[in-house]
DNA sequence: TATGAATGAGTCTTCATTCAT
DNA sequence: GATGAATGAAGACTCATTCAT
């Protein structure tokens, strides 16, 4: 009745099996995804690497890219969401305090994420697709940038922050995190994580008095 | 009798022509960086631009990665030569406008560079070399870097700028630079080249309230 | 409890299912024959028009060859049956009225048949089964000449033709009509249907007096 | 100074060593077509049988089609060639005489041709090319058909034959040429080429009353 | 018996690298 | 040393056929 399932994905159940065998390649694209970047993957890699034949994937994706691009952005929104978890409301604690954690979170987010983006900078195809997919995509990197907006501009309503450039601030605070990360990545810095992080609060108190001066 | 010229560097004299040969590869892959990213680039796409036989190449450098790789540094080197010329130095005008000096050749830099760097970070083998290259060479991104906290220094020690934590301003510049310039290219604000632009004085408003604030 | 049917012949009635689905398959892959030569077909195409699923077709055929092969078979079948429709008999008009219509109903046919069979002269496992299936057939193309001779025949018998090779004059006939509608294929000349049949009656005046002729 | 010669074309001397494997590359493909039609050419078997590696034919043709279609072109102007060679001129033995040497030259070139050609009919890209490559060609197979024209034309000039319609007459010429190979080849008759080529006089006659007829 | 997903051999094409000349 | 043609290992993608359900 039902047609076979494929041997990566048989003793799963309770899932639609169609539905199982795509999740496992987003899955499994995902996963490749930590080690290579995303030009790289070759259809083939995904295949084995998730135990099915070289031509699976052709049955839930017009093609490689559709797939890659799928994973991009699901390993991207899994990223964000980390980031949105457990963090400050305006109001809580002390700004510095807050904007710490702000950054801690970002910082690691920028981490892992920045990997995943910097190779499509050098695919136009992909990169196309990556923004448009994100546009339709309620868990874009715009989240995170927003939620940084709106933590800032709920302190202001609250009177606990001056009426300033939030827009510029954000740059600021997200510049500067994604700086850290990328020069760590990049090697040029053999620091341990423990110095990485322990950068950030000398740079939340020069954005926290600048943000604060009244000029 | 003495081993024959390519044709790409007949004529030339004064050099040896072995790293004549050498040079004009590099120079050619430079070119051609402008267009493409290194990962796109074909040993044939660089001989024939280079007016070379595909072979020569294997010459001069172990694999095409390493031609790629010098190119790419020299690039690399030249947009910090550009960005260094003209900068305001210590003591000029205010500190306001130089700043903003400094953010523009900064941002225009990052348009130019990302892109360059942007391939390396998920080529775990590319970027290693790069690194390496960098370090062998006085011409790195470091020297960017270097040339902001150097004039950050310099204005401290003019005493137009309080004892802050240098190196945590500089990261929040040149993160904030780099943050607006991987925003414009990955296309996902579809700024006009003022719009940009615009976007720095905010953030040196906020940049300089935090550094000049007695906290 | 009795096996299911297949959802594209449910409701049908009457037939035994089995035949029913055979059928059903083979007229959807004779309808696409008539879009696509026989190769350019593929099983799923041919599964997806019939709103079948892709192994069906392995219940009722050995391979995709003997299905296609079918399908040829019929089509063919078809054209000749519509060639045969509504033919003057001898003793009708006069022969050259008679054969005019006779050339026109040819023209048509090969006009249609032509690309069907074309595919099939390279490939000797397909022309094999094909030639044996229409042997097995009693609408081959054979019928087709042995119209023409049957007429030619009559009219013999009516006194109306001497007593000329028919088999000589049948393959003039047919051969004429054949390489107009392969010139008219093969695009080699960009004629109207008009300008193509319009070359018919000085074909038809050189063949009558060559038959006519008392040598 | 030169590069090294593939081992297909070593030993072979006095050639452009280019041109020399593009030629054995033209060679090659032409002689499996004898075997296989165009569309059913895959590279690496061309690649294979011209005792090559699989990117070769990459250096000289565009793609596959391009090689193919040359090679379907060489091997047309063969059959061509050689159907034009002795053949008998306008004035020379009888009409009767020399229509059958025609006839029999048609057929031989039908025999070989027809398979090369009916391939084509299901591949409308490759079919395209070649008509256009014909096109640019002196020995297209219009030069077939023309050189009956022309010589029937040349006997209506000397007088032994009356004006007809010369078009209509090489038409059923050679339509009944092609339909005897056409046959042939689908081993629909299983004639000996005794017999087949038995069928010419009977056509021949009938044709040449045609034409003679004063109607 | 019908289903339709899984299979994997096979297709064309690209391109870094080698090496005879 | 320089040449540039030859090599052949990938790469993405297709599709006839199988077979668990």
């Amino acid at each position: 009745m039902s047609p076979r399932r494929a041997k990566a994905v048989r003793g799963r159940v309770g899932d639609d099996p169609a539905t199982a065998l795509r999740e496992h390649l987003i899955d499994t694209a995902e996963g490749l995804l930590a080690e290579r970047h995303a030009a790289a993957l070759t259809t083939r890699e995904i295949a084995r690497a998730a135990d099915l034949s070289d031509g699976v994937l052709y049955n839930y994706f017009a093609d490689k890219n559709e797939l890659v691009i799928t994973a991009l952005v699901r390993r991207y929104g899994r990223l964000v969401v980390r980031f949105d978890a457990e963090l400050p409301q305006p109001g809580d604690a002390t700004l510095e305090h807050n904007l710490l954690a702000y950054s801690r979170a970002a910082l690691e987010m920028h981490l892992d994420g920045l990997p995943i983006v910097a190779g499509l900078l050098s695919d136009p195809e992909l990169l196309r697709r990556f923004i448009d997919e994100l546009h339709r995509n309620p868990y874009g990197p715009q989240l995170y940038q927003q939620r940084i907006i709106e933590y800032l501009h709920g302190e202001q309503r609250l009177g606990r922050l001056p009426a300033v450039d939030v827009e510029a601030a954000t740059t600021l605070f997200t510049g500067a995190t994604m700086m850290l990360a990328l020069t760590s990545l990049m090697g040029m810095a053999g620091e341990t994580g423990e110095e990485l992080f322990g950068q950030l609060p000398g740079i939340v108190t020069i954005l926290l008095n600048g943000i604060n001066a009244r000029s």
